[in-house]
RNA sequence: GGUCCGUUCGUCUAGUGGUUAGGACGCCAGGUUUUCAUCCUGGUAACAGGGGUUCGAAUCCCCUACGGACUACCA
């Protein structure tokens, strides 16, 4: 008898897992550690033909980048193991034939093209239909056929499958940790496949099993299978295994127009849907949050808060403090719009909360991945820029001039910067800053804010100008830094350039 | 179509019978920055609708509308 939490993330490797399936992961993590339980990582690979390779690597390694560690998986073997379906696959036979034998499930021998064929004479009448009580006794299974037949059909290897014998008529409550009580009549149930013809277990036979054989406490999943929730009680029932407690959590939702999001939103609506880029086998590519330069912590912080929230004003939430505040009951029903610019703000958050040391590093990684050559001190530079940026990718974009001479001048602001009288104003400052010895930006602007003054000449008319020959553009940081980062010579260089250019 | 779930500012949400319905993102305005961005201050904006229950409903109940999920030998 053991009351331990144990809780499971179980993806299928059938594509990249998308932030909805990070965030289940994150929630059953959150939930685990705060009751100082355990979180596993089960592959749901009983499909081959959905598999994709590569996929189980991509689950393990974002989970990894994003600091969400599993305590029992695939390379992290323990008793419950083996963690990969396909690995487990000839226990399931078994536990299906046990259902068969207390009369919980039968055979059933139909083929595809009669169920297709029934489907279809159903739909031309309007209706659906399903498989299960009201017209079980007329198709070809183990309910209406003798032993003997059944028999004949298994021994000369006839395809066959099992299915679950779902009850006609009865009231079923459930319970969800997150919604309540949730009232089913059964009737309206088919009977699901369990065990398919491949000799592999459906999704529902496997889950269970599983679940109960690695001693799951709480099952935490997407709302997508509430309408399994009641097929999963039933065969708790039917085996005798006392059922975990489950909770449905909200979906994510596009965040325009209708709808559950999906893989194809990202890149359409210019935001990774994620952790890690993806390049299918058709060579396409889809974005990813740590490609963008997006920090694990954000992304992070953003799902918790997608569902749930801790009730105070906080919003900034480390992973120790997520463990340590998360509530399922204070997980909402409803689903939520995915919004790219809340995850900014928390990227941002994040980002300058960063020591200048660790940007430089990066940055520094950036400039040697992007090949620019630079004799500037990056350190400086970091300095300046860090409170306008929020990735990496912003530090180039804001201050590439300080890598690069400008080549070509904004046009409006040469229309309304560059004067008559900027030239010689120009010369001046140049003059002057050629006597300033060392290079700081107190001594520089000591000198030149002090001969406009003198002169009584204007700032703008100097200043302007002057961040136009630095920079190419009216833009970046205070133009003494500017020229004390870029050094005595290159600032000469780049003032004499606007000066040949407008005169 | 059927079943289930849901519905507070544009978005994420607080709120559990008595609040000027709070915060954040976004947006707008002002200030700082002799530039741009940041930053600061302020503003905009919501209880889906209708019935009950109650002295009193965003909060409890019912109906309607709307949204979503599911409806495979996929998970």
């Amino acid at each position: 008898m053991t009351n331990r939490v144990r809780v499971r993330f179980a993806p299928s490797p059938t594509g990249p897992l998308h932030i909805g399936g990070v965030r289940t992961a994150l929630f059953n993590y959150l939930f685990s550690k705060k009751q100082q339980g355990e979180f596993l990582l089960r592959i749901e690979d009983t499909n081959h033909n959905r598999f994709v390779p590569g996929t189980e690597e991509y689950i393990i390694e974002s989970l990894e980048w994003l600091g969400i560690s599993y305590d029992e998986g695939p390379g992290k073997e323990k008793e419950a193991g083996p963690y990969r379906q396909s690995e487990r696959k000839n226990r399931y036979r078994a536990y299906a034939e046990k259902l068969i034998q207390s009369g919980a499930a039968y055979y059933a021998f139909d083929s595809q093209e009669t169920l297709d064929q029934l489907r279809k004479e159903k739909e031309s009448q309007g209706e659906t239909f399903s498989y299960n009580w009201e017209n079980r006794n007329r198709l070809s299974n183990s309910l209406v056929l003798s032993e003997q037949e059944v028999q004949k059909k298994l021994d000369l290897g006839a395809p066959f499958v099992i299915r679950f014998k779902s009850p006609e008529n009865e009231q079923l409550i459930l319970n969800d940790l997150i919604r309540g009580e949730i009232k089913v009549d059964s009737a309206i149930l088919d009977d699901k496949i369990l065990f398919k013809s491949d000799g592999m277990p459906t999704y529902h036979l496997a889950n269970i099993v599983d679940d109960h054989l690695m001693k799951i406490s709480h099952v935490i999943r997407g709302e997508e299978w509430l309408p399994s929730l009641p097929l999963h009680y039933l065969l708790y029932r039917a085996f005798g295994w006392e059922a975990p407690k489950f909770a449905h959590l909200p979906l994510i939702l596009k965040p325009s127009g209708h709808g559950k999001l999906s893989k194809r939103d990202g890149d359409k609506l210019g935001f990774p849907v994620f952790p890690l880029e993806w390049k299918s086998e058709s060579g396409e590519i889809s974005s990813g949050y740590r490609e963008n330069g997006y920090l694990p912590e954000a992304v992070i912080n953003m799902l918790a808060f997608l569902g749930w929230n801790p009730g105070t004003e906080q919003e900034l939430f480390s992973l120790e403090e997520l463990i340590e505040n998360f509530d399922l009951r204070k997980v909402n029903k409803s689903g939520a719009k995915f919004d790219p610019d809340k995850t900014k703000w928390f990227q941002n958050q994040y980002f300058q909360k960063l020591s200048t040391d660790e940007i430089t590093i990066h940055f520094k990684e950036y400039l040697e991945k992007e090949k620019i050559d630079y004799t500037v001190d990056v350190h400086k530079i970091v300095i300046l820029l860090k409170e306008r940026a929020t990735f990496i990718s912003d530090l180039w974009e804001q201050g590439s001039f300080f890598f690069q001479t400008p080549s070509a001048y904004d046009q409006k602001a040469i229309d309304k910067t560059v004067k008559p009288e900027t030239a010689a104003y120009l010369t001046r400052v140049k003059e002057l800053i050629a006597s300033v010895n060392e290079f700081s930006s107190e001594n520089l602007s000591a000198v030149i804010k002090g001969w406009i003054s003198e002169e009584k000449i204007g700032f703008g008319k100097v200043m302007m100008p002057l961040r136009l020959a630095l920079v190419g553009e009216m833009k970046g940081p205070d133009v003494m830094d500017i020229l004390s980062v870029l050094g005595k010579k290159e600032s000469l260089k780049r003032i004499e350039n606007l000066i040949d250019k407008i005169k």
